[in-house]
DNA sequence: CATAAGGGTTCCAGTGACAGGAAGGTCAAG
DNA sequence: CTTGACCTTCCTGTCACTGGAACCCTTATG
């Protein structure tokens, strides 16, 4: 396969593939025309890429991830480990983005948001809390 | 005052204040020695956006508010679409983030977690779903 | 007076995970 | 033979900073 059908087959952009071959997360063949040539390895390696970076890990952890995958005696443990320190950042982040959004909701419903130039939205960005 | 005691005053990295300056949010004085002297009207400024930046607005949304506060004849309608706009934007990562943590939170539980290579994690990125 | 510590300055490079685009080679169809 | 769709590499830009090098200014101390 080409690296267009495997865009089509992977959901993931060529730009997307080609990067992961630059920073050696897989490595497809070549045709004597300098085309990739993607084995099934190949995309199944992307296909498991796509659904850790749909889940949030970050390319660093889907390496670590990858490997621990074709290590046929890892320990799910290692795996575990990885995947709940990576919850409790995601968890991090909701509750980072609830504070703004329950702080940012008050302010846009205290706004009138007609011609007048009263505004608590900017009162509050303005007082130094 | 100086950069430093700014920076203690407004809780912002004197790396910060100058990046600031960089991209024309604020245009501190200089003094003869090349030190930027910051009057109390920058100070209100950074503190303004320290707390825009800390609710999530972009650079760019800064710049916009900053110019509506300072603009008398401001409609407040105006600062009310930024804001609510922001606001579908982080309400719109929150639902992503809780998709992810829903999903992997499954997944952690149903991961033994042992010495064993069975894992319903590694399991569940290596089908393409 | 020399020096050392603790300010300040500029400028350059790196971050993460790609996306956009230019310049050019390759392939199948008409 | 040409057209258009594909592929290649390489360079730049994104966002909001952060780290570090190399150097200047100020104040206190031996």
């Amino acid at each position: 396969m080409n690296i267009g059908e495997v865009s089509t087959h992977t959901g993931l952009p060529a730009k997307t593939i080609r990067y992961y071959e630059d920073i050696n997360l897989i490595t497809p063949l070549r045709d004597d025309n300098g085309y990739r040539r993607f084995r099934d390895q190949d995309i199944h390696k992307l296909n498991f890429l796509g659904r850790a970076r749909a889940l949030g890990f970050t390319i660093d952890d889907c390496r670590t991830l990858l490997a621990l995958y074709e290590d046929e005696s890892r320990a799910s443990a290692d795996v575990k480990r990885v995947a709940r320190d990576h919850l409790a950042q995601i968890d991090a982040k909701i509750s980072d983005l609830r504070g703004m959004r329950d702080t940012l909701s008050h302010l846009v419903d205290a706004c009138a948001g007609d011609d007048r130039p009263d505004c608590p939205i900017l009162k509050d960005l303005g007082s130094k809390a």
